[in-house]
DNA sequence: AACCAGGACGTGA
DNA sequence: TCACGTCATGGT
């Protein structure tokens, strides 16, 4: 039988430990032109701790879509050694210059728009300007932006501007479906839901949780047939 | 050598 | 609303 998503929860945290919270480039902890690519600082909740930090976290938000981390990150090392990562960098690279930095994360040529949209979003609407909008109402500021999408605008309020909106992707739908929690017609927002209904509002659940159904999908959920010997799934 | 990776957009029904 | 094609690199 299910367990419900707070159990579920515990068992994951209980099995795997902190998983910190997103990769980004931390000036002690990594070499000047490069992204930290462990990127994970178990336990260490005090970041971002400035608006680069979180800039680096809408930038790398961006360049994973579709595509596993190592490409996104060695696009952040790239877009950082050629001068484009931050939101000057951003804005005054041309667009031949921004996709042939972020190569390596695959759909260059979209990924650059989005870019250069969500760069000059930032510059118009600084972080700081950002932290009086409520959250359903900066969620849907992200939402209007071309190439910021639902999961990755829930990234993005989570993980840089530390509001508590439940980021769902692939792993999450996979593992819950065949927990029998949805069915395999739910929709995004519903999942979404149906997370925050369950969970208490805090930063840290919200951020942790996500992350170690990221980790939990990559090992049971990655090739079919899917969830073949989750533990999960055993009582 | 197909298949997938921490998706989003545009289109047509 | 919703299913489907498209975008693209790099690892297995």
């Amino acid at each position: 039988m299910s367990e419900n998503l707070h159990d579920i929860y515990q068992i994951l945290s209980k099995a795997y430990g902190h998983q910190g919270w997103w990769p980004i480039k931390i000036t002690a902890a990594c070499p000047p032109g490069t992204v930290n690519s462990q990127g994970y600082h178990p336990g260490d909740y005090s970041y971002p701790q400035d608006d680069q930090q979180k800039l680096e976290i809408c930038i790398g938000a961006i360049l994973v879509q579709n595509t596993n981390w190592k490409n996104a990150i060695k696009a952040m090392d790239t877009l950082d050694s050629s001068g484009f990562f931050s939101l000057k960098g951003l804005l005054e690279a041309s667009e031949l210059e921004l996709a042939l930095a972020i190569k390596s994360a695959g759909y260059y040529n979209q990924k650059t728009r989005y870019l250069k949209n969500m760069a000059q979003f930032l510059q118009n609407c600084s972080f700081k300007k950002l932290e009086q909008f409520s959250t359903p109402m900066l969620r849907n500021l992200l939402l209007k932006l071309k190439g910021i999408g639902a999961e990755t605008a829930d990234k993005i309020l989570l993980y840089a501007l530390e509001r508590c909106s439940f980021v769902v992707d692939a792993y999450t739908k996979r593992i819950l479906l065949h927990q029998g929690i949805i069915s395999p017609q739910a929709n995004y927002e519903s999942i979404k839901k149906l997370f925050q209904a369950s969970l208490a509002k805090e930063i840290t659940v919200f951020q942790e949780y996500h992350a170690l159904l990221v980790l939990h999908g990559k090992k049971y959920y990655s090739k079919k047939p899917y969830g073949s010997s989750d533990f999960l799934l055993k009582p």
